[in-house]
DNA sequence: ACCTGAACACCGTTCAAGT
DNA sequence: ACCTGAACACCGTTCAAGT
């Protein structure tokens, strides 16, 4: 059994990517988890504390998986691929997805500590997509982090689409379309 | 004096653009227009009701907008830049966003009927970006659907990123790389 | 037709108090 | 250290009553 914290995050992180921020409630997380809301409070002061941890956690996570999958393979394509699967997996896992795209809609009712978070987990996004992209060119620095940004954007709003139109299938059909246009480097 | 319904409705959506569907509440809508919250009851008796009501105006306006584009101008690169304007005035806005942008991310809480507007409204986008695409060459209407949904959910993307990381400035960088990379057509 | 006050059953959040 | 009861300020909704 772990323990209470890590399972009230386990469970936040899973409500957030479904539901956002805003629906992080400490009633229905306590209920879930099998104590009384205020003894989330405990461990947690304030739902601004829970997002930021939630936040920080979620971008080390992320950062961790980026680093194996660019550990696995030296293939630009095949680093890229392993990328969208990730936002592939969020839609198959109960149709959720990226908690910090969802927050990127809720900016306006974020703590500025868990803005912070957000940007920090997109950032991470970006320069670790610009090392991958480095790899297909020596073209400056900028080149990449400006095309990085782009598929990380474009990917994050394939995501957002399809969730509410298409499912995996449009999903998929919307990456490829990015390969096909160029947007994506996609090998060969 | 707009008459109440269709001030009701108008403070809905910026709200609904900046905060979403969710934090749509009858007592705030009432405040800001000078009722109490039972008389926006009596206009729209659920909230299922107004979001329907919402959604479904927001898609009759924005097909009416994108009708005015097309019929404004036959080349294909000029429709699609004042597209994406659509979008950047959004963000011009007060950092605002597509209001069906932000209810597909909250899909899992949205009434079905809302649920559904929110779908036609992406058809309505696709639809229409299939038409212009369809100007630039004469493929099957299958390749000109495939390359709109992917334009939308990348425009949508960019919008959704740049609101929490880099702004207006932030999205047209990313309309840019989009059209570097050939994913929208630039003209020339 | 349009609006309202008051009530209902709920909610997330807080904090002083328990063990 | 960990948990809780009770209170607070909300919410959507209803309905009888006003104009």
């Amino acid at each position: 059994m772990q323990d209470t914290k890590e399972r009230i995050m386990a469970v936040a992180r899973a409500t957030a990517q479904a539901h956002g921020y805003g629906a992080l409630s400490f009633r229905e997380l306590a209920k879930a988890v099998g104590v009384r809301s205020a003894s989330v409070h405990y461990h947690f002061p304030t739902k601004e504390d829970l997002g930021v941890a939630l936040a920080r956690r979620y971008r080390e996570d992320a950062e961790a998986g980026l680093a194996a999958i660019a550990e696995a393979s030296t293939d630009p394509a095949q680093c890229l691929r392993a990328y969208v699967g990730i936002f592939r997996r969020a839609l198959e896992n109960d149709n959720r997805m990226c908690m910090c795209g969802f927050m990127a809609a809720e900016t306006d009712d974020l703590p500025e500590a868990v803005r912070a978070e957000v940007r920090a987990f997109a950032d991470a996004n970006v320069g670790w997509l610009a090392n991958i992209l480095s790899r297909t060119d020596g073209r400056d620095r900028s080149v990449h982090e400006a095309r990085a940004l782009a598929i990380y954007a474009a990917v994050s709003g394939a995501q957002l689409v399809a969730r509410c139109r298409g499912g995996v299938a449009a999903f998929e059909a919307i990456v490829e379309s990015y390969r096909a246009s160029g947007l994506i480097p996609a090998g060969q």
